[in-house]
DNA sequence: TATACTGTAATTATAAATATTACAGTTTTA
DNA sequence: TAAAACTGTAATATTTATAATTACAGTATA
């Protein structure tokens, strides 16, 4: 699973932690332990999808669109991370069934897995994961 | 997913198709596009773990030790990926509540998530994957 | 008008994956 | 019995992917 994924559910978790005032990069950056860029970076494709919404300048930042209860990790994962599952196969060799075929063999084997595993994330929103944190 | 998954999966399939003879890693490598000693050190995870068997010397090589039918691919992806779903969250933060536990909090989430996967790479086997390849 | 932010591009640094080289040990076969 | 064709594995080098850093234009706030 690549980092953003993690990147982003921390931080739409912080945002639903601290609803009542806008978080800055710096601020979830310190939290997750990376560079404020990098947040911004990842927060950058929420905002396009809907999910957060931004404000520049002093006293600015990013706060939730949605209630948490109304995002799951599902829609996290499309957004950051989809087909990052797949096995990444190196050059097809047209020389051999085995070799011509299996990338696309594994494709579908992955594809369909992406969709069992989405309904699993699916069943978690970043409420549930906030309650996680807060009551371990 | 690691790479190691796809090139034992690569391997096996080949193994299957090649089952008259022993296969050597020269011979899996250029199939797969890749290096001879990589393939070696794969094939000796699943041989550690009872999946093929290896024959040193002149003619030698690897061949299956179980029929194609008996291997599915979350057996192979125990042996090489166990873990890899997880995403790698950089160091916790014990001064803040999400920074503290969103990494314990999404491992059982993506430890779940790997069994529900797992039920699903349960349902191929390597003579599916020949199969498939073949009939492509 | 200084300050504290976002947004984004460019660059540098670090880590991970992969290939390459090397060589000891094992069979086969000529 | 010696050359050839293999496995097994370690060490090193190369390449690629990730992440951090720097830089700076733009925007609110006070």
């Amino acid at each position: 699973m690549n980092s953003h994924f993690s990147l982003a559910v921390h931080s739409l978790t912080l945002l639903a932690h601290q609803s009542e005032r806008a978080a800055s990069s710096s601020f979830i950056a310190e939290s997750a332990s990376v560079h404020p860029v990098r947040i911004r970076k990842v927060l950058s494709l929420l905002k396009q999808h809907g999910l957060i919404r931004s404000k520049e300048g002093a006293g600015g930042g990013f706060v939730l669109s949605r209630p948490p209860e109304a995002v799951t990790l599902w829609d996290v994962y499309q957004i950051t991370s989809k087909g990052t599952l797949q096995p990444r196969c190196p050059e097809e060799n047209p020389s051999c069934d085995v070799g011509a075929n299996m990338k696309h063999v594994l494709g579908g084997v992955f594809s369909d897995g992406e969709s069992v595993f989405g309904e699993h994330l699916d069943q978690y929103t970043i409420a549930d994961m906030l309650k996680k944190c807060i009551t371990n």
